[in-house]
RNA sequence: GGCGAGGUAGCUCAGUUGGUGAGAGCGCAGGAUUCAUAACCCUGAGGUCUCGGGUUCAAAUCCCGAUCUCGCUACCA
């Protein structure tokens, strides 16, 4: 959090950002709410309530160190005192990092606070846990044996890898002061869990919008359905699922078509480091154009594995498939209805249809049934394919028919003017099937068509699809606009550009850390000279590196000290490559207890700097300098 | 390390319960055409279906092993 803003101010800054990124795009919410409400608070405190009631959950309390200075429960390793086993007074509430021992907060002697230094009292707290263990018989049969069929193969088998390392008991409520209070008598200052009231937003958010908000809840025909990505999978198929079932009088999701990630030019989306398209900047850049980029993002969404949203390719996909094929479509339909049917649909002339004419009949009838199934199996790529690939028959309809040939036979032969109205008849009664079909996804395209072609919004609803009698023969239709124009060389270099530039910019400029821990304090305490005088801080050459067995983080590093060579184990794997950093000078930590890991004594720490998105620098002398050296 | 999801033409992806010479779109090459946003339409080249074993009359599709990518998880003070 940065100074002087409280968490809400925080929450209403990004709810207006977010909510007018979703209006712009022309992405609407029946309600679109945040869990910071009241009705919200009332709707998840009940809700624990009922299951509290009920039985449903575990308490487990537990005399814990509480500081009263700073007014917080104190998590083990914020708890130092003395070592029972070796006499180190420096030792930590979980471990004694002298001697390795692994202790607990009671074992210490003279704990105190590692945030005030003051000393700890012993305070009763109880958590409430819900027994997730209980609930994985009726998970492994909900899912596992019903779900099975259904549930695309990237969640199920998510699901499958947790049910199958077994459930545990998980608290459901936290010693904090932001979020919604435990409704309890006995639970002052503690919160919901987030990810236990999180779900429970949803149910929140439907009272918000309607007193009917049951029939979407608690009806057996009700489908319920969580579009997310894939690292919520747990939260929607595992935990809220077993609290819904514990509270009985809910449905449970029909289906969570989880999709997987979408990256950016080959990178991680990521805002800290800036990696991203922001709606409101695409807007700028490309107004008017939404329809353009929801197009991209729906035609190369992540469904089945992670893939790579590249600016190239928002060129070649705007281009080729919306202006190229379907853009040009409708265009060239409306200009040849003007050159060669005065401006008015054609009559259609049923003893001039061919086979042609029917053949487009039952492609217009089949892309409608197409691209329905696909929406409901949550197949949106192929739904939109569809879309365009009618297009696509209608662009072959017409050059197979080539009405402006036989618009130079007219003079011998006026009987063939009703060739020339069947074909642009047919042309444009497709031109409105493909604004019905391609609403859902291009709403503002189709808002266009509608224009275009001097009808109501209402011609749009779905069940109008399929039909060939949308538009009426002899209606006067105005000239035709460009549906999309094309997207040039410069603006792709120009946001490939943007992108890179801007990122650069974040890495060099150390960005904000975002660590949410309200109970932990954001800066260290002073500390006196003395206690500073304590560290050992030494210059060292890494001799040797090699990766750890079985830890995919541990380093295994030879540290050259000038008088010995020490052994380090490090958490760095995944950031260097070990023959990447032999030679390198480094700072370690010299006086610092042993610890094993994975096996291995460490004798040490190495000092590296971590920004925000968790990448390392090694911190290092600007020359080479001795190894052993002291760094003061 | 354990587990999950993926690895199919240059690119993005389809390939139902194993079975007619492995598909689509884009890109590329050639052709045709001019109503249209140098758009559309036709034809074509391109793949030892990640690799290695196995089961089978038959495997991209089933089994075992390896390898790469992404994720969850453990180990990183």
């Amino acid at each position: 959090m940065k100074e002087g803003i409280t968490p809400h101010e925080v929450v209403d800054r990004y709810h207006a950002l977010i909510s007018s990124s979703f209006e712009q795009m022309g992405i609407s919410f029946d309600i679109y709410s945040r869990t910071s409400n009241a009705v919200h608070h009332e709707t998840s405190q009940a809700f624990f309530k009922k299951l509290y009631d009920d039985g449903a959950f575990e308490t487990k309390e537990s005399e814990q160190y509480f500081d009263e200075e700073k007014q917080v429960f104190l998590a083990d390793r914020y708890i130092v005192g003395t070592c029972p086993v070796c006499s180190n007074d420096k030792a930590y509430g979980d471990q004694c990092e002298k001697c390795g021992s692994t202790l607990s907060p009671d074992q210490l002697i003279n704990p105190h606070s590692a945030l005030s230094q003051s000393k700890p009292i012993k305070k009763s707290t109880k958590h409430w846990y819900f027994p997730l263990n209980k609930y994985e018989d009726f998970l492994k049969q909900w899912i596992l044996e019903g779900k099975k069929d259904s549930w695309k193969a990237n969640v199920y088998g998510q699901c499958k890898s947790w049910l199958d390392a077994g459930l545990q008991p998980r608290a459901m409520t936290r010693d904090s002061n932001w979020g919604v209070p435990v409704p309890l008598t006995d639970a002052a200052g503690k919160v919901l869990y987030v990810w236990f009231d999180a779900p429970i937003g949803y149910i929140s958010a439907t009272k918000e919008l309607t007193n009917q908000w049951s029939d979407y809840w608690q009806q057996e025909d009700t489908k319920l359905v969580h579009f997310i990505g894939k690292d919520n999978i747990v939260f929607h198929c595992i935990i809220f699922p077993a609290m819904l079932k514990a509270h009985g009088s809910y449905i449970l999701p029909e289906n969570v078509p989880a999709n997987e990630f979408l990256n950016i030019e080959g990178e991680k989306v990521s805002t800290s480091r800036n990696w991203a398209v922001w709606v409101h900047e695409y807007a700028e850049d490309f107004p008017e154009m939404q329809d353009a980029l929801r197009y991209v993002l729906c035609a190369n969404a992540p469904e089945t594995k992670d893939n790579d949203f590249t600016w190239k390719d928002f060129q070649d996909r705007v281009n080729n498939e919306l202006a190229a094929i379907l853009g040009n479509y409708v265009n060239r339909a409306f200009v040849l209805m003007h050159k060669l049917c005065a401006g008015r649909v054609p009559s259609f002339h049923q003893e001039a249809k061919d086979a042609l004419d029917s053949q487009l009949e039952q492609d217009i009838n089949a892309a409608k049934q197409k691209v329905e199934h696909s929406i409901e199996e949550y197949r949106f790529r192929d739904a939109l394919f569809e879309v365009i690939d009618l297009a696509r028959k209608g662009n072959k309809y017409m050059q197979d028919k080539e009405p402006w040939i036989v618009a130079k036979t007219l003079t011998g032969h006026p009987e063939n003017q009703k060739l020339i109205d069947n074909c642009l008849h047919h042309c444009l009664q497709l031109t409105a099937n493909l604004a019905i079909l391609m609403q859902p996804f291009l709403p503002f395209t189709a808002a266009k068509l509608c224009k275009m072609m001097k009808v109501v919004p209402r011609m749009l609803d779905w069940e109008n699809a399929g039909r060939i009698d949308l538009l009426k023969p002899n209606y006067p239709l105005p000239a035709p606009e460009i549906l999309f124009r094309k997207i040039e060389d410069v603006e792709v270099a120009t946001q490939v550009q943007k992108l890179k530039d801007r990122s650069l910019l974040n890495n060099t400029a150390t960005p904000k850390t975002a660590k949410a821990a309200p109970t932990v304090a954001a800066a260290k305490d002073t500390i006196a000279f003395d206690d500073f005088a304590k560290v050992d801080l030494r210059i060292g050459h890494i001799t040797a590196a090699e990766k750890v067995e079985k830890a995919d983080k541990l380093l295994k590093l030879q540290i050259d000290m000038g008088t010995e060579i020490r052994t380090i184990v490090s958490g760095i794997a995944l950031h260097f490559k070990p023959e990447d950093i032999i030679g390198k000078q480094v700072v370690v930590v010299a006086n610092l207890a042993p610890r094993k890991m994975r096996g291995i004594e460490s004798n040490g720490m190495i000092l590296m700097a971590e920004n925000a998105e968790g990448n390392l620098v090694f911190v290092a002398p600007e020359a080479m300098t001795p190894a052993g050296s002291e760094v003061r």
